[in-house]
DNA sequence: CAGAATAGGACCAACTTGGTCCGATATTGA
DNA sequence: TCAATATCGGACCAAGTTGGTCCTATTCTG
């Protein structure tokens, strides 16, 4: 497994839309049906995105949601910390305190805090604007989705 | 979240038992009491390291398990995919076909295929005799838990 | 003030994981 | 040969997490 959670990965598809058209604001609905993500689930993501201060919410007639920051100063780790928590690799990684079923017998956590990092550090290198437009892969996969979201 | 199995991270803990005396044959009950792991958890663990090709098993009286290579040959990242199966950030990374619930409108999953490589490599670049040792780390920690395993 | 949108909850169902148990099989030693 | 001891293989269950829904309050526009 090792995998992250659907909340995550919708978050990544949704924000895609925003990086692509920057400075768009969208509404729940919009990106809803642009990426096929059920509607209640948009607006729970959206909803800790907002908290975690990686979008902007607008409320009211013609709100809606907006970037707050440059696609290319959004990281990957970022986005998935809002959605998923903080990620730790196993129990022990985590801010103590550990709660690893065999406690003080454990002789690897100090290796796993080093593969964690390892992880968090590929996670972070990788920016929104780096998934939006993957270098030597033209838009050819993106043209029946982009129809949709630009009208 | 983003972690791996608590199966996984036992399994680490159980080969480092092997993996810092080496050549030596554990049975199942020995490695339970030694690592604090419940009996029949570490029998299913086992199991698994053995169709991996991790471990060897000899039954029989005065059977038991024994380390199928050199312990700076065996990766984490090959630990993992025997006791969590195959590392798949998401559900599109994995061998296809591609189960996502947004199907062909999914424009990240290259870049997620990137990030997942990136992922498998930090595991891979890891060996089991690093994790037993790891360097600057000295070996105070273990003694409480050598004593039990070496009498 | 009325309509439209977000904000923030509680809430439930389905799946995965952690964990247990039992019987079958193979090897050793008396 | 027989009994003891160990792995091997599977079914099995309970608890936790996740994916997903829904309802109400709040805020802004017109
Ligand atoms: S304290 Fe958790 S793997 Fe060790
Ligand atoms: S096909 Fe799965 S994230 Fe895209």
């Amino acid at each position: 497994m090792l995998r992250i959670t659907r909340q995550a990965d919708y978050g990544i598809v949704l924000l895609t839309l925003f990086a692509r058209s920057n400075g768009r604001v969208f509404s729940a609905r919009e990106l809803a049906s642009a990426s096929h993500v059920p509607l209640p689930m948009v607006g729970k993501i959206l909803k800790l995105l907002v908290q975690a201060e990686i979008l902007g919410s607008h409320r009211g007639m013609h709100g809606g949601y907006t970037l707050a920051r440059r696609p290319d100063e959004i990281t990957v780790g970022h986005i998935i910390e809002a959605l998923d928590g903080p990620v730790a690799i196993t129990d022990c990684t985590g801010h103590l305190p550990s709660e690893c079923g065999i406690e003080q017998t454990c002789p690897v956590s100090h290796a796993w805090q080093r593969i964690n990092d390892a992880i968090v550090g590929a996670l972070d290198r990788v920016t929104l604007a780096e998934m939006t437009c993957p270098v030597g892969d033209p838009l050819t996969a993106f043209t029946g989705h982009r129809a949709q979201v630009q009208p």
